[in-house]
DNA sequence: CCGGCGAATTAGTTTATACTAATATTTTAT
DNA sequence: ATAAAATATTAGTATAAACTAATTCGCCGG
């Protein structure tokens, strides 16, 4: 039960909803998902180690970056489930809609990272 | 979003998903459900709201007493899909399996409700 | 009407979570 | 080696959630 709970709570909140919609896009960089999401490079990646506990993330060192992608294979059925209705959700939310055009339109080259 | 991630943040607390399992056996009122948890009853009280404000369940009056179930038709795709997730987990939990053998074993006229 | 019971609400406190700022780590380029 | 960039971690603070205790509300039977 304490893992069903650790997935809903990294469910809970806005911002990690937004990530894991735009992540629905293609693998993102922190840099990338810091861009769109205007938040501060540590609250980002605190974000990232949050969904990546509770098992609805994976990454992966890509050089210099670290990529974090939705998992190929869910670690359990409730993983799956619990993916599987955010994927269903909130595809015509205006927020969404935004951050995943924004997704569309940018690569990590053409963004500034630094603080 | 802001919708749903209230729906997240209601199952992230482990007495209210607890409370969801024990109302897939039949309607509780809260003094039932009080009993069950070994909590207070303005802290049961309160995880209903949280619960019933998120649409996870109905409430109606019965007397004395006030009954919750789980809805019969939720209030979106989302509402039900929710649901249908948290029916399909955590049916093996220990924790939530003893819940509902109380359940299937008591009724409200044999418990004490008084603090 | 009044008293008692179930439930809801309020107030106050504790605990957990989110954010900011500063620092550390890792990798690549010079 | 040194420096610079991307990410992670730590420490400290602010905000939100959960619990306890006390009070209030509403329904029912005398």
């Amino acid at each position: 039960m304490r893992n069903t709970s650790k997935i809903f709570k990294a469910l809970s909140d806005e911002s990690r909803i937004r990530i894991l919609k735009m992540l629905e896009n293609r693998p993102l960089c922190v840099c990338e998902i810091q861009h769109i999401l205007k938040g501060s490079q540590p609250n980002v990646s605190h974000h990232l180690k949050t969904l990546y506990d509770a098992g609805l993330v994976e990454s992966e060192k890509d050089g210099l970056w670290v990529s974090y992608r939705l998992p190929d294979k869910p670690e359990s059925p409730t993983h799956a489930a619990a993916l599987a209705l955010v994927r269903k959700s909130l595809s015509a939310d205006e927020t969404v809609r935004k951050d995943r055009a924004i997704v569309a339109s940018v690569n990590r080259f053409e963004i500034t990272c630094r603080r």
